[in-house]
DNA sequence: TTTGGCAAGTTGACAGCGTCAACATGAAGG
DNA sequence: CCTTCATGTTGACGCTGTCAACTTGCCAAA
């Protein structure tokens, strides 16, 4: 606190990058962010953060990596509503990740975006990642216990179910959806159509499998 | 065939443009494509582009419109194996979309990408992807129709089994899926779920809807 | 307390990029 | 034959990410 001003030493510039980093993206999108013009609103020159960074990749994948945690603490914090282990919170929790997306847009396009793919690189992007992927798994296996789901390879459940709400995200967030159409309305239809395809059926083997 | 060696005008070269593009996009990425070596590679100045596309960005997204309309005609000749109308046969639908964007990542990545927020400036793009959507939307009366599927808003139905391919082909193609799954499997259990989801109940009015 | 080393920041420079203005060329029609 | 104009070229500009060389100031050892 007391010598931060005109601090040679930034004091700690690596995570003064990261939020910075963060609110460009939020209000200028991802091109916004330059390395001197993050820079010059940090109060630093435009080689300081290679410091800190590799390079800019890696800072906007410390910056994708910080979203993918957001949104697990986000998603771990839902169905406050519904009963415990119901279709009802399960669908909430997929609706829930929509809107952090359409909230969100630019950080979401860059967290699934082709800088991901350095992903196997960057092990923090991996590790969070992952992360909520294996939250997802977790949650999809306590359903299945509670019969509210298919009993089948979680994993495989977990994607579908990933597919489904990542799919309807990407298409709002890149304008592909008509702006006429109720977009609460689609969530809602959305996750209630994978929920449908995942419940178990009433008799298992009558004739839901034709030969 | 005649004067095409050392003409100065070039013949076709917007045609030649777009082919070079999409050829390079596929084989080294959409970073790949600069003016310049696009410009090299087709035997034309980094400028001569700019005769025939607004900025580079125009050019791109002509390239994405194509890929669109090639999609559009690939899903049109799908199920002939399957009996009309049959969910087998939409199955299909839905598994040769993934499969062309596991084919095209690069491609595919730029038909949804950021560019094609300037969609709505570009009535090319918006009308290849419009057509793509509007075939969807006429197949699944089709099936509403046929009793496959439920009746409900088609353009609401579409957009969720949209949501679906979407979705899966685009943690596919981002690397988001373990290698150690079988994706030809995944792809089946996505497209059978969101099926599931959409099939009629089987007694419409009983306990389906509650409340 | 002095000093030496090292992390952290600065500046200058470079190549590559998209793009524009000015210029050159050549095919087509009067 | 000459004019016209679409189509190409070249030079230049500003912006980008990045590196090498330099500087600064904190911290620990003597």
């Amino acid at each position: 606190m007391p010598r931060d001003t005109g601090a040679y030493h930034h004091g700690d510039l690596r995570a003064a990058l990261l939020t910075e980093a963060a609110a460009m993206i939020a209000s200028e999108g991802t091109d916004s962010v330059t390395m001197r013009a993050i820079g010059d609103r940090v109060g630093v020159s435009r080689a300081a953060p290679y410091r800190h960074f590799a390079d800019k990749t890696a800072l906007l994948v410390a910056v994708a990596a910080a979203g993918f945690d957001r949104l697990r603490a986000r998603l771990r914090s839902v169905g406050a509503g519904a009963p415990r282990f119901s279709v009802e919170e399960f669908r909430q929790m997929g609706a829930e990740y929509v809107r952090f997306a359409l909230e969100n847009p630019a950080h979401y396009r860059l967290m699934y975006g082709k800088e991901a793919l350095a992903r196997k690189d960057q092990p923090a992007l991996r590790e969070a990642g992952d992360a909520l992927f294996d939250q997802l798994v977790s949650v999809i296996q306590q359903y299945q216990r509670s019969g509210a789901i298919k009993r089948q390879d979680p994993q495989a459940q977990a994607y579908v179910a990933w597919s489904a709400v990542h799919g309807l995200a990407s298409l709002l967030i890149e304008g592909q959806i008509l702006d006429t159409v109720d977009v609460d309305e689609l969530i809602q239809q959305t996750t209630r159509t994978m929920m449908e395809g995942m419940r178990p059926r009433r008799r298992p083997a009558r004739l839901a499998q034709g030969r």
